[in-house]
Order: C-alpha cells, then sequence, then structure tokens
DNA sequence: GCAAACCGGTTGCATATTGCAATCGAACGT
DNA sequence: ACGTTCGATTGCAATATGCAACCGGTTTGC
C-alpha cells in the first residue's frame, strides 16, 4: 500500500482511477463497444483527442485496468484488452447507467443499452461479465454457451432505434 | 436538452456532473457522514480545499443534488440537503464500493462501511434511501420505523473497527 | 512499384482547472 | 469587548486539458 493515496476510502481511492471526464469512457466503449485499438478508441461520441486518449490508456495499464499486446495481423497495430478489474465494473457502470437515465437528459439512442442492462439485472450483467471475460481473457465459462451474446444484444437494440429515428426523420408522422 | 453536452450517452452525463476528484466526495460525507455544514465538509478524510468545496456545492446546487437553505438556529450556517437526485446515488455508491474493497489498497476502517452495504443488498440500500428521504426531504417512509437506523450501523461498526486498531495498536499481539 | 490512407502515438502551445494559504466581514459565545 | 466560527473569496503558482499539426513506419489499392 504505497502512500501516495489520499485516504483508503473505496470512493475516494475509485476516484483517483477514474475520477477525471474521459478515463470511464475508454472504458465504456471497450465493453459496450468492443473496441480494441487506438483508432477506434479515438473515434468516440464525445471526441476525445489523441493525447489524452494515450496519457489515459498509458495509466489504465500501469494500474491494471488493461492490457495491450501487438496485432498479431497488423504490425504496428496494438490491441487492448480488459482485465477482471475492468470487466467488474459491469455492474457500476449499469447501476450509473440507470441513475443517469433517470436524472439526466439522455437521448433515446444512447441510452437503450442502459435501459436494457437495467431490466436484466444482475443475471444479465453476469453473463455479460463471462462474454467479456472470453473475449479478452480467453477464459471460456462452464455455463451455458449457445445465447446470441448480450452485446450483440445490445448493440442491436441500439441499431434498431437509430434506424426508427432516421425514418421518422425521413417521414415524420408529427 | 441544452446543448453543451458531449453526448446523451447516460454514463457520459454522469462524469460531466461528478467526473472529477471532488464532487462525490461531498455527497459521499453528506450521505455517509450525515454531514450538512460547510465547515463539516471541509473536514473531509481527504483535505478538500475551501475554494473547491464552494465551487461544487454551488455546481451541485445548481445541478439540482442539493438544495441549500438557512439555519434557522444560526443566521450565517447554511444547511445543505439531499435532493432525491443524489439519494438516488446509494446504489452506485454500494456498487463503486463493493469494487473498489476488491481491486484497490482500502483501509478496513474506511471500508467496513462498504462491506455492510454489499451484504445488506438491495434491501438495505432502500432502507437507507428512505432514512435520507426522512431526514432531508422529511417525506416520512410509509414502511417499518423502529429499526435503529442504517447510518447509525454503519457508523457503529466503523467505530468498532477504529477502536479494535488503536487497541491492537495499543497492546499489539503480533 | 508507388501513392494514398492508416497505424499508434508525440509535440508545442493556449487555455482552464486545481491546490494552497491568507484573508474577509458578519455573527456568535462568553 | 474579544476571540472564535460562519461560509465563503482572493491571489498566485502549479498542473491538467484541448486543439491542431505532425511523425516515421505499415499496409492497401491499383
Amino acid at each position: 500500500m504505497n502512500e501516495e493515496h489520499r485516504s483508503g476510502c473505496p470512493i475516494n481511492l475509485s476516484l483517483e482511477v477514474f475520477g477525471d471526464k474521459w478515463s470511464l469512457l475508454i472504458i465504456r466503449d471497450m465493453i459496450f463497444g468492443g473496441k480494441r485499438h487506438f483508432r477506434e478508441l479515438l473515434r468516440s461520441q464525445e471526441g476525445i483527442s489523441s493525447n489524452i486518449l494515450a496519457d489515459r490508456l498509458k495509466m489504465l495499464v500501469q494500474i491494471g485496468m488493461l492490457t495491450k499486446a501487438d496485432d498479431p495481423s497488423h504490425k504496428q497495430k496494438a490491441i487492448y484488452s480488459l482485465t477482471e478489474m475492468a470487466i467488474s465494473l459491469v455492474p457500476v457502470l449499469a447501476q450509473l447507467g440507470a441513475w443517469g437515465r433517470v436524472w439526466l437528459p439522455v437521448s433515446e439512442e444512447l441510452s437503450i443499452r442502459a435501459k436494457l442492462l437495467e431490466e436484466g439485472g444482475p443475471a444479465m450483467w453476469e453473463a455479460f461479465m463471462n462474454e467479456l471475460r472470453e473475449e479478452h481473457l480467453r477464459i471460456v465459462a462452464d455455463t451455458k454457451r449457445d445465447a446470441p451474446g448480450v452485446r450483440a444484444h445490445l448493440q442491436t437494440a441500439y441499431e434498431a432505434v437509430v434506424a426508427r429515428k432516421q425514418a421518422e426523420a425521413g417521414a415524420p408522422t408529427t
């Protein structure tokens, strides 16, 4: 336990890790967006700049939330993977998303995933975490293996909302 | 929906509210520490400075997480109260505390509350939220009214750990 | 075989945020 | 009358962020 911490409070220590405007968004994009590469993460909804992204990735790797590896198919591509430490943030993100959906001016398409995750409850969070473990840690869960995947489900719902909104904008029924 | 937001994602919007190192600690001290006054909040574990505290309180009031009122017994004391928006952060704080307890170098005395809250589960969170509503919103829950109070329970556990640690330091059994 | 696009960053610089310590005037306790 | 407490505010130095241009190497498309 090195002594650069302000206190041993779990909330405080958590904030020391992602108490800024960007770190958690990177985790979000990796978990929900399936992003693994620098250039993919650079195209976030919120427009992170490359120096901040590079800095945060370095920090997240250093504290053990991510690992970095070479992409065998591409000599200068790096692949970032979630560690168990990051994967176990899923319940936190689910609760935070549920809270934000109620109290903040969210858009429908960007909050549909939060809604489904909230409705799915802890069972769905567990399934999602197992899926992420397989993908990022190459650990195969001993539970069921036939469902179409939580992320794919969330992604489909997101795209459906986007498509519907575009259709409404094209032929508005107002 | 004003257009100063980076995106309509619930995670992003949440970070725009408390994506810094201090805002959530103020909420934490009000929820778990029962603090209501500026001077009390100034004595945080982490040592917030008065200009930052003043700035964050102003912001939290403005976005509707807190309300500010005059203390009738003390003409220049201000009383800060949690709104429902802040009270409903309890599940988020519980999950975040649970995560931090596993992955970060927490101290025993400052994480005992997180442990109890985790073990108590959603039922305990609800009881705690009802307690906070009575205290901050003067809303009396129609459910049971005889338990000794969740915060008092957490506080007692905290003090017990502190007392035990002091005793061990005084007469170490190592 | 060659140019264009893509790869993960880095650099320089302007602006914004934070941290720290001292201080404020009003009100309070004694 | 006097020191303390109240919720802040001020000035200033240090740090973090935002922005845009740029880097050398790699891969793609033709």
